[in-house]
DNA sequence: ACCGATTACTGAACGGTGTTCAATATATTT
DNA sequence: AAATATATTGAACACCGTTCAGTAATCGGT
């Protein structure tokens, strides 16, 4: 039964990406089901197709909303941060994805057809979370730094990024590492000490985690 | 028609992973089909229940032997490597990623469903493909280093896979990298060289990308 | 050489998926 | 009030993975 006036488009949009995101960081991607989230929310499987083109389109808008969510966890972190602001990233680039695995894996996971590529819209609101780590390095190297710190940035973003697919997949690499994340920060912290970060002295009073991967690794 | 003495039971496992392999390679892991393997072999589709238990069964095998492979494109770099063997390890890493990305985003894409975890066969078959980079990290280190050599090069490892994993996926992060090889070379040179890896001064005749890399890097 | 027991394999049935699209119910305009 | 335009449905379709009774092929014992 069409109810045509109960909800303007984007909140029957809004609806939908809300139910599937639920529905997503329950069963995950590989058990996603397009007409599962319409069946709860009350509409019929073809409204899908209407609002999103495709039941990938929708996973799309889904992974789009994740990224918020995660840049939001970020500028947590900053705020709550006293002086390592750098540990405060790393901390919030795997808390997003250890307490919502399916939804961060969902991310890499899901790739869309041959032909269609990321709509505008959605590429501008993912780039927030790097635009918040290139904002960080560079208050945190030297003004007169030879790196370029957007290249630089990113290739950062990466290193964390390893380490923590890594621990989600539960792959090969890292399964007997105490300390993964402990092991990202030490990484990015050598790379931005090669390109004139000072340390500033962190190691007495960061986390444990940290310490007891300094002396050893 | 049963014509069970055509091929063993281990024949007809390398048959189908075979075939799979090339299904997968083609059509990526969102399209990959158990039915249409079974009937490229000319089996029948509950044959694939019998051999692997289920589709996802032969996705692992099928993954293992990617791994297999993944690993012997390493062990090529290095025997025809000159001097700069970090270079040959990087440079093999994202060699398959880039000529096979479906095979290699397969390997962690697949998630096996809750319960089962990887057998230990497998296990031991993607643990080769570390083992290499070990032997290679502890080479270049000094005897007295203070690092943890295996965790040191499992953490290298996740930082190339961070860097190749962008690329592959096309994600926000790289989009706009010229050269990610060079930068994940570039951050793996600063974590070594905080461990006490001598440059031996590679900037001279190392890969252009590289060169470019690193004055602005 | 034959015959029962065992094994390999089939293929139809089942419940699920995403997409499509004629039909219908609701809004809007004239 | 009538005509037009739009939103939503839901059945049909082709595909998926899993299951399992049934059948064909081989093996082991006599």
């Amino acid at each position: 039964m069409g109810r045509r006036s109960d909800h303007t488009r984007e909140e029957l949009r809004a609806l939908f990406i809300g139910e599937g995101h639920a529905h997503l960081a329950q069963v995950g991607l590989a058990k996603f089901s397009g007409r599962e989230v319409a069946k709860r929310v009350g509409y019929s499987v073809g409204t899908i197709s209407n609002l999103f083109g495709s039941v990938d389109g929708l996973i799309v808008a889904i992974n789009s909303r994740s990224f918020e969510l995660w840049a939001q966890i970020l500028r947590d972190r900053l705020e709550s941060a006293t002086d390592d602001r750098i540990a405060a990233l790393v901390d919030g680039y795997f808390a997003f994805a250890e307490q919502s695995p399916e939804l961060w894996s969902a991310i890499y996971a899901h790739r869309l057809p041959e032909g269609l590529d990321l709509p505008e819209e959605d590429k501008a609101r993912r780039a927030g979370l790097t635009q918040i780590v290139e904002d960080e390095i560079r208050t945190v190297l030297p003004a007169d730094t030879d790196a370029d710190v957007v290249r630089l940035a990113r290739s950062l973003v990466a290193v964390v990024h390893g380490h923590c697919s890594f621990v989600v997949s539960g792959s090969f690499a890292l399964l007997e590492e105490p300390d993964p994340q402990g092991a990202a920060l030490a990484r990015v912290r050598e790379s931005l000490a090669a390109h004139g970060y000072c340390a500033e002295d962190f190691r007495s009073d960061s986390g444990l985690g940290d310490s007891e991967n300094r002396g050893s690794l």
